[in-house]
DNA sequence: CGATCATGATACCGAAAAGGTATGAACTGG
DNA sequence: CCAGTTCATACCTTTTCGGTATCATGATCG
């Protein structure tokens, strides 16, 4: 019968394609591997593993099986941790990744009604340049992560809890910072500051989006990973930048908004992996819904 | 080290909370299944079973173990389905279960659009009283399934993909019938048809609470479970019956439909199992995005 | 109240399975 | 063509599993 240690061993396999390394990571021998492997092939009657010249390969059913078989050690393992923490009352804990830009929106009401309504959870906050953060809760270093959307991610649940236009932060001194209301038009030859697009994809494709719709490919003067950074650079009038309404709220100083025509909106979602058998992460993603974006969905939805 | 074997001695034990008939279930005899036990409650630091005078019952550690070794093991059982289904090429089957009036309304879009871009998925889909779609789903008996909008049920999630208001279903003869709109108060002291609480929970509630906005408690004349039923009874003029908008679409001669004041709407929702790793939900849910109703929501999400 | 029954735990044994060492087979690369 | 790498096989030892027999405890009933 087929059991979880072999599931443990194929994935370190998998993940090494190398019988030798793997049997090393997992404390054994390589012979009882390779048997431990050919006996789950077998069992499965299913070739796992391409075995050709000295090279392990994946096969398609193998890649298959890989994803499903981290789902399950990943459930098997939280189940066990569960019962421990459930028989000493601590419900649980709760890692939660976001990027800066949350922290002056979703994130503070969402961290605060959930900690009040569950005192025995421990939740650990960490930010994270909004880049790496789908990664991190696929891999389970996060129980949810709050991101922009990013659209469907193969093995990630998200849903949109906040959403804000894009406005234009520039210098007082700046010439457009005369006007009320500028168009992408008038962006054009303007030095933008953005984040690189390995920081935050969405933002900088929305940025680049927008500056197409004004019939023009924008130059990025300054790559800078910090939003924080961003808007200081702003300050000191080394270039403009299109950022989101709610950095307005770092209450900078020589530092101006004015609102985009026909801005670009950008929308948060929460995200987690469906199946993460944390307890503590239903009750979070339920706060989550009560903290929806003005839309009317959440007013209709009963739930 | 903690295997599945454990996980699933565990699971019968707890379900029948009977060493002897759980060994009975297994195929193996009582002893080594209590050693297992043993060992199980050991490697985990927890106990399981509260043991006292020939009575086994579950610890709040055991319930809580419970649910998380079940969601477990039919991860691990679809993950090994998984892998034979991969090899062989078939990607999935999917089984759906339905409510009738899905079958009028958002199933059979929905399904044509699966079916065309998976044409290698066999999908099962099957017709079941309302009441009993929840718990199906949650015992695997279906991966999704097209219900009314229950509210939260744990474990389970859902999402609406239909919307539609209640109508008054009456014979041509009848009185009411005169009138384009009804208001809640002119029903009271009609004899209504209705379905039975445990085959339509939400949707008789609605009806009941519609009632009583108009100040009555609602005279249930009739119960019958299949919504053809009732239409064909009114048809017959045995009384009158608040039904979804959608079931005019059954073309049922001597029946008539009237608008009602104010009318409650009932949802329709797709519910599934998160941690169901069959490979074809994840499509189909995403198909059934496509098909939300008529709300900002899904004109505004990008994904 | 004592005999009997029901139920889970323990003791011990033989069989199955896991891991370790040594070694073989197949391929690579100089 | 030889040394080196890498996975498979052979064989042995240890561990673990399940089975039978039996015990301890509390319930049930005459």
């Amino acid at each position: 019968m087929i059991d979880i240690r072999q599931m443990r061993y194929f994935v370190a396999v998998a993940e090494t394609l190398h019988f030798g390394r793997a049997a090393e990571r997992l404390h054994i021998s390589q012979p009882p591997l390779s048997r431990q492997i050919a006996a789950l092939e077998r069992e499965l009657g299913v070739h796992l593993f391409e075995r050709e010249q000295r090279r392990a390969s994946l096969t398609p059913a193998g890649r298959r099986f890989l994803e499903d078989a981290r789902a399950v050690l990943m459930s098997f393992d939280q189940a066990c941790r569960n019962a421990r923490l459930a028989e000493r009352g601590e419900i649980g804990e709760l890692s939660i990744g976001f990027m800066m830009h949350a922290a002056y929106t979703s994130l503070p009401a969402l961290a605060r009604r959930f900690m009040a309504g569950h005192p025995e959870v421990h939740v650990e906050l960490r930010e994270v340049v909004p880049g790496a953060l789908a990664d991190a809760v696929l891999s389970g270093r996060f129980d949810a992560a709050i991101m922009f959307n990013p659209g469907p991610i193969k093995g990630l649940e998200t849903r949109i809890i906040h959403r804000e236009r894009m406005c234009l932060a520039l210098h007082p001194s700046h010439p457009l910072a005369k006007r009320t209301t500028i168009s992408a038009k008038q962006l054009k030859g303007q030095p933008l500051i953005a984040t690189p697009t390995e920081a935050a994809p969405m933002l900088r494709e929305a940025i680049v989006q927008y500056c197409r719709s004004g019939g023009f490919e924008p130059t990025i003067r300054l790559e800078v990973e910090l939003q924080q950074t961003i808007v200081s650079l702003v300050a000191e009038n080394l270039g403009i930048a299109l950022v989101p309404e709610s950095m307005g709220k770092l209450g900078i100083d020589n530092l101006v908004q004015r609102d985009l025509q026909a801005a670009p909106a950008i929308e948060h979602v929460i995200a987690w992996r469906p199946g993460n058998l944390n307890p503590a992460l239903r009750p979070f993603l339920d706060e989550a819904r009560a903290v929806q974006p003005i839309q009317p969905s959440s007013r209709n939805q009963t739930r």
